[in-house]
DNA sequence: ACTTCTACTTAACATTATTTAACTTAGGAA
DNA sequence: TTCCTAAGTTAAATAATGTTAAGTAGAAGT
């Protein structure tokens, strides 16, 4: 998988500064635009796609709390590091508020800057991958990162071996999941007692989905499992 | 632990100021030593065992970042600050390439010197910097340095204990943290008794976060935990 | 030196997840 | 049909985790 440079927005009313954290960060793989002010910062994220804010908190024109919370008008979900110049406790609180991922106390060293960008966007991207995990079944809602199957009234909290085999008979739906792979996949060993507890597990998940009636498991002798939609 | 005395090794070519700055570091517990220019400084750098330089950019013989490029031939590790005369773009990217930790623009008051002397020792001396981190959880703000669970309304003060399991969760956010991972890292054996008592402080975990809703620690049977946001 | 406080551990007991066992039903081949 | 094996179901056994409280040791205050 190929990744993509990552393009930060950065306010900094400190010239000398500013420059040089630009500097550093195009350096280190980041296509990074500096901006001195808050308004000039908050038109350029209108017409420019970020991956990542970072904020100096005292700027002229607009403070880079107020551009926080314009920003997460425009974008909930971009991370936002606030630059702030000592440590003031209630400041920083307010800013987390609106939704800061971090900050960072000057003066700091680029290396920690830096770590902390890698740390928040390697947490936001990695979330993307487990997320696709929710599947529509009838009525029900089954979120596999949760653990859990829902319909408008109560959620139920699957076990974990539940859920593991309910994620891989919907990920294989209307087709055959094959009774070794599945052994092989959850309990590593397909011995006969393994293949006997799956059996159990089954019947469980059968019982948790016997309300809606589209929906069965069915059984394909001597091959496996099908999950029908 | 006993704190001895730092060791500055500070270059300035102005006189009034260089000794100045040497009285008030001696008043604030800095063993200083001054020169008035980079050859020296150099020189003597070899002979003597310093903890942090302090190196004026503009000096005859030998300007400071030549003489920062040499020093850490010497010694790769030691923090360096840069007083620049005035706002130098080129200059200052220069001396930050080469691994400067900080940097000053004349004038700059006494105190504020001092407290990034007292930052970068701190950062330097406390191991691995990468301790401090803030997470968002929910209305929550976690601070694992501060070790302090925040919302609008409270602070929280976490133990050692509850904080470093607790950023061990979010770092590993939505996946799995497997148990004698944790264990290692904060128990360092991974043994029946440490094994119960990190099941109390999941507990504990727990409880401090119940009041919001979408967070929850979930156990996968076997493996370990996940932190869902 | 004594108490008090606090973080942490250990113990005790409760609950839940998973496996194993036992018995039952169904499918397919001889 | 008959027989064997796969699969369904329920319950008991075991192992893992949850929870609360008591115990312990060290720090901090008197």
């Amino acid at each position: 998988m190929m990744e993509k440079r990552p393009r930060v927005i950065l306010t900094e009313d400190d010239e000398n500064l500013g420059l040089l954290l630009r500097e550093y960060l195009i350096a280190k793989g980041y296509d990074t635009d500096l901006f001195p002010d808050g308004e000039i910062a908050y038109k350029e994220f209108q017409n420019n796609q970020y991956d990542i804010c970072i904020f100096d908190v005292m700027m002229p024109k607009k403070d880079g709390f107020t551009l926080a919370k314009e920003i997460r008008m425009l974008n909930a979900e971009i991370p936002i590091i606030f630059l702030t110049a000592k440590s003031m406790k209630d400041d920083v609180i307010e800013g987390f508020k609106i939704g800061a991922d971090d900050y960072m106390t000057k003066p700091f060293s680029m290396e920690e800057l830096l770590f902390r960008i890698e740390a928040i966007l390697r947490r936001v991207n990695g979330e993307s991958e487990n997320s696709q995990a929710v599947f529509k079944l009838g009525r029900f809602i089954f979120d596999a990162r949760k653990q859990t199957l829902s319909d408008a009234n109560i959620q139920t909290k699957l076990t974990t071996k539940e859920s593991d085999l309910l994620k891989l008979l919907c990920v294989n739906a209307n087709k055959i999941l094959e009774r070794n792979f599945a052994l092989k996949t959850i309990w590593v060993d397909d011995n006969y007692f393994n293949a006997r507890s799956m059996d159990v597990y089954i019947t469980k998940l059968r019982k948790h989905l016997k309300s809606e009636e589209g929906i069965e498991i069915i059984n394909i002798h001597g091959k496996g499992y099908k999950l029908i939609l």
